[in-house]
DNA sequence: GACCTGCCTCGCACACTGTACGACTCAACT
DNA sequence: AGTTGAGTCGTACAGTGTGCGAGGCAGGTC
């Protein structure tokens, strides 16, 4: 696409595209969330941002300081699709459980994210948003002050723990499950059998036949197990 | 048409070194671990690698085959520093939560971890070790088969999500506390504190004087409650 | 008309990355 | 003495983030 030849004087330069909208924040981070969504963080560079805009390589510097800004922006937007359920609906354990599976899902639709969890202060909108909510949310449970700045990230440092390693497991190879895993570690495995009996009948009837339905099991046994430790923390009733 | 290339480093060999403390995969660990601890995941290249063993850059390729597998022995080099304190002594409680300090301590000093972990199944001889041992634990407080997979990654997901946020949090600028932060934000958080007065208020109350003690506090009130979840969803004692 | 002054785009360059490859050294074995 | 093979290293290639300056365009002022 870079082969803009040594334009003679005749041909007339093409009209250098001001028919599309320029370039804004939005569209920038519209391209850089497919190039995530597709192939990662790794997927993104600046470079291929830009042909995926029909741009130079560095226009984007103008809307964006740098890279790690941009990160910032694409994490912001994805913290919209966070919902917290309402805690008059159905109590603030339905809600609370609402928001960990909105949680939980984001992260398995857009797993680049994991790594930028924490990574500096989350301050956008949408994040600022999910955060009002929630802190109301476990408010409505009884929760203050420093008991509701624990509670709420009892949940959350959950919530990414497990949907991070969730993630981060389906990300290593799309096809390869986990039985694949043990079958090609092969002999390995039959050497560890003899030094640890109990990690090895483990992997034979738990891992090897992991399926969606153990991690869907898993998570919401973690879940409710979270819950029900905070039930048992929770101010009396008013 | 690539056959070779799934294999891990452990089913591997090292290659038998000749006479002298020539290059070794001990001492690339070493090395890549002063690189690590000192400057985070990005301050480790291959070339600085080099220039830190006196070795060319390219040297450490004979002995590991990429980058990924360096870290791979990084991480599993750093497990070691991980005990799970044997349940008969006080139970399975106390064995879970040394356990889970031990590994958040670990976090604590190497925080590069925290992206590593689960990027690939750990399989190293200490990642191993440290799971055979917590599997027992766990196994003693009366959990098997699916319950024990639960009750066992529920505890390893909110230790690394809560020491992962702790450790990114400070990774930013060993300086900067949180105070500073609301200070430098100033004007923006104004205009937030109409907008969502229940999470001004919070980071009024809370975050703006935020202390070791309120990372101490919100770990152990994290890691109780979830045992607590965790014991009402134990087996009866036979 | 000419001219200036913002905003915005883009090509080039720099310092850096991981790593493939072939040339080399040098001890050990035949 | 000749051969082998482990181990080291320089060079090279394709790719990265981004600083910088050279422009082009729109609108405003003489």
């Amino acid at each position: 696409m870079a082969e803009k030849a040594p334009v003679s004087v005749w041909t007339r330069p093409e009209r250098p595209r001001r028919d599309q909208p320029t370039l804004g924040r939005d569209q920038i981070v519209d391209a850089a969330l497919e190039l995530l969504d597709a192939e990662g963080l790794t997927g993104l560079s600046m470079r291929r941002l830009g042909t995926r805009l029909n741009s130079g390589a560095t226009s984007v510097y103008w809307h964006v300081a740098n890279k790690d800004e941009l990160l910032e922006l694409a994490l912001d937007r994805v913290m919209a699709e966070v919902t917290v359920p309402p805690p008059d609906d159905g109590g603030w354990r339905a809600s609370a459980t609402g928001y960990a599976r909105s949680l939980r899902a984001m992260i398995h639709r857009h797993p680049w994210t994991v790594t930028l969890f924490g990574g500096r202060p989350m301050i956008g909108p949408n994040a600022t948003r999910v955060l009002d909510e929630t802190l109301i949310a476990f408010g409505a449970a009884g929760f203050t002050d420093l008991d509701l700045e624990y509670a709420w990230s009892l949940v959350v440092d959950y919530v990414i723990g497990a949907a991070g390693s969730e993630a981060s497991w389906q990300r290593g190879q799309p096809g390869t499950t986990s039985a694949d895993w043990i079958e090609a570690l092969g002999p390995y495995l039959t050497r560890l059998a003899e030094e640890r009996p109990t990690l090895s009948a483990h992997i034979r009837d738990v891992w090897a036949n992991e399926t969606g339905d153990i991690l869907e099991g898993r998570f919401t046994f973690g879940l409710t197990s979270v819950l029900d430790g905070l039930e048992a923390r929770r101010p009396p009733a008013r």
